[in-house]
RNA sequence: GGCCGAGUAGUUCAGUUGGUUAGAAUGCCAGCCUGUCACGCUGGAGGUCGACGGUUCGAGCCCGUUCUCGGUCGCCA
């Protein structure tokens, strides 16, 4: 027996007194007052209040006394207005009379707690997420995920794009992240890989003539997890022909401001702010800069030279820096136990220590009071722009130490402070990234990927400056977590040539990998760009949340493992054998002996 | 792989210098209760203190090893 709903748990309101209804969904609590029960009914939309009392038959009171947390049922009854009111929930001015109760199906008792402010280990939440998932919030979370998606393919269906999906079986490839392997029946010893981006498959579409392409598309990375990385996510990916960098900014800028409009009713300012790489790595000490407060390095460089202070003088000498940030109201704050803390935290970025000077109240105090008097002291903190109740801190090092440190430590303080105002939302532009880094064996890579085209005026550097040239790539950033990121592809392929030579890739080396791609280009490739989103991350952030995980629906925990269905798994061993993968047969055979 | 943190009742936690039968809150079960909405009152059940080993007359607590989980660095073209 099923009772037909007339309405969701929180639609009912002081209009619809004196209705019939029929509502159906969990038992969020129960009070039971003997021959009076209130029955607190749930679904997605909200919570009502149920109440039985001794004017029903006494089967269906006997029923509610049956009722525990989290038994699936349906309610029919008059909506009735209530004597005393609840302000706390949006359909407290009612509550519903029951003449019937059904109870579809019991429960045990739940292991965690069905509630928006619980504080259960996560391990917990996650092996049970299909009744996390029941809570109010992971609800909401759910429907913001998919706002986020429908606006998205509103959006870009109106600028002329198409949806298209592109193959998960693709070909491995050894550079980038790792990939998830697919082992092939057909060939045996043969794999596919899951895509860590759909990029040379939209590449060949603009070949095509698609023109515009986007696709909500899962992507599969086999590296480590952090509380924003899971092993498989979701891009909203993009790729324009004839398109410029300003042309792709342009669009996701009216992208951006139709999603916060429409899910946060936020109305923000577009074009947003660019920034160089350089000048984001100078400024801030990160290529995805938080701006929401306005702690910003220095470099201190002429300030100490020839110092009593040994350390800087070493460090100067050996082609390092010396960059500093200026904390306002920071010194009372960062007592000595506190510094000390954020000491252990820099380390990690390969900071030797930290330098602090401190103003406090006309107390001048420094963690190298010993090597400057108090004159020296003032005129740093007046050089550092240090006025009355702030603090310095100095990392020296080499560069991109003081960068990595410095860049923690501003957002750390900021923190600590309270400096962050989380109503706002900062997007911005880095642009024009370097084209190649080293890798720690020195060796030269991508920076982006190598198909992204570099600054044209800048193209003798591929003779004498590889890491001086830069490429036409922009990624975008909101409050300090990047958003996204694309380039303007290369399309011609003398230039793509010369790219992968200066990858050190052999001629054999590029056919094998990208030949495909490479053929295309033979054909008539138009000028393309793109970007792609990480929608978990995005959403993540409208959320205010810390995690992707609240905003994924069934995440992996840190092992890469499913808490719910326990992936992955041993297949069996006629699997394995049909795979012709007979080594981890036999593994498993002698196991197993 | 490195570093940091956590692991005690279904859940969230406390547990002093190593010392009787390991506690609290909440949840659960039973009884009473007609206006609760964190209902109330009375009673009850519920523990391999992550695991293994060691020190000790005695270990939740000290030592060693190990497992699990989270955060982070490496890694993530």
């Amino acid at each position: 027996m099923l009772y037909k709903r007339t309405h969701m748990c929180g639609d009912l309101r002081i209009d619809d007194v004196g209705k019939e209804v029929v509502l159906n969904g969990w038992v969020a609590k129960a009070r039971n007052f003997g021959s009076l029960v209130f029955i607190d009914i749930r679904d997605k939309t909200g919570i009502t209040q149920v109440t039985i009392n001794d004017d029903v038959t006494e089967e269906v009171l006997e029923k509610a006394n049956q009722l525990r947390s989290e038994y699936c049922i349906g309610i029919k009854g008059r909506v009735c207005e209530r004597s005393s009111k609840n302000n706390n929930i949006p359909t407290g001015d009612i509550e519903i009379f029951a003449n019937d109760i059904i109870i579809y199906s019991e429960s045990l008792t739940p292991p965690i707690y069905i509630k928006d402010d619980d504080n259960v280990d996560e391990n917990l939440r996650l092996k049970y997420r299909y009744l996390d998932l029941r809570k109010g919030k992971m609800q909401r979370n759910l429907m913001m995920r998919y706002a986020v998606v429908k606006c998205a393919r509103d959006y870009f269906d109106k600028q002329g794009f198409t949806e298209i999906e592109t193959p998960m079986l693709i070909k491995p490839t050894p550079e980038g992240a790792r990939d998830y392997i697919v082992p092939s029946r057909i060939h045996p010893g043969f794999f596919y890989a899951l895509p860590q981006s759909p990029q040379m498959f939209k590449q060949l579409l603009m070949v095509s003539g698609v023109d515009r392409y986007f696709q909500v598309v899962k992507c599969f990375r086999d590296e480590d997890l952090r509380a924003d990385r899971q092993p498989e996510f979701t891009q909203i990916d993009l790729e324009m022909s004839f398109a410029s960098e300003d042309d792709v900014i342009e669009i996701q800028e009216g992208f951006l401001k139709k999603l916060m409009k429409e899910v946060k009713d936020i109305d923000i300012t577009i074009p947003f702010p660019r920034i160089t790489y350089a000048e984001a790595m100078e400024r801030f000490g990160s290529d995805k800069p938080d701006t929401r407060f306005d702690i910003e390095l220095m470099k201190l460089n002429d300030i100490f030279v020839d110092c009593p202070f040994e350390v800087f003088n070493k460090v100067l000498s050996e082609g390092g820096d010396i960059r500093g940030i200026c904390v306002p109201g920071g010194a009372s704050e960062f007592s000595r136990k506190k510094i000390d803390k954020l000491i252990e935290d820099i380390k990690h970025y390969g900071a030797g220590g930290l330098v602090w000077i401190k103003n406090d109240s006309g107390n001048i105090s420094s963690s190298v009071g010993k090597f400057f008097n108090e004159e020296e002291l003032k005129s740093i903190l007046e050089k550092c722009g240090a006025e009355n109740s702030d603090i310095v801190f100095i990392v020296s090092g080499k560069t991109k130490v003081t960068y990595d440190a410095l860049g923690f430590l501003r957002k750390r303080v900021a923190e600590l402070l309270g400096l962050i105002d989380s109503n706002k939302y900062n997007f911005l532009w880095v642009v024009n990234f370097p084209m190649f880094e080293k890798d720690e064996d020195g060796r030269i890579k991508a920076m982006h990927h190598p198909f992204t085209q570099p600054n044209l005026t800048e193209l003798y550097k591929l003779d004498s400056d590889l890491l001086g040239l830069n490429a036409n790539a922009y990624d975008i950033v909101l409050n300090g977590v990047e958003l996204g990121g694309g380039s303007v592809r290369i399309h011609n392929n003398d230039l793509q040539t010369k790219m992968f030579k200066a990858l050190g890739l052999s001629e054999e080396e590029c056919y094998d990998k990208f030949g495909f791609l490479i053929e295309a280009f033979k054909y008539g490739a138009p000028p393309h760009a793109g970007l792609a989103y990480g929608l978990d991350r995005l959403v993540m952030l409208l959320l205010g949340e810390k995690s992707i995980r609240e905003v994924i629906a069934f995440p992996k925990n840190q092992n890469a493992e499913c808490p719910v269905s326990e992936a992955p798994a041993k297949p069996s061993d006629d699997q394995l054998q049909e795979l012709g993968i007979e080594i981890l047969a036999d593994i498993n055979n002698d196991k197993a002996q």
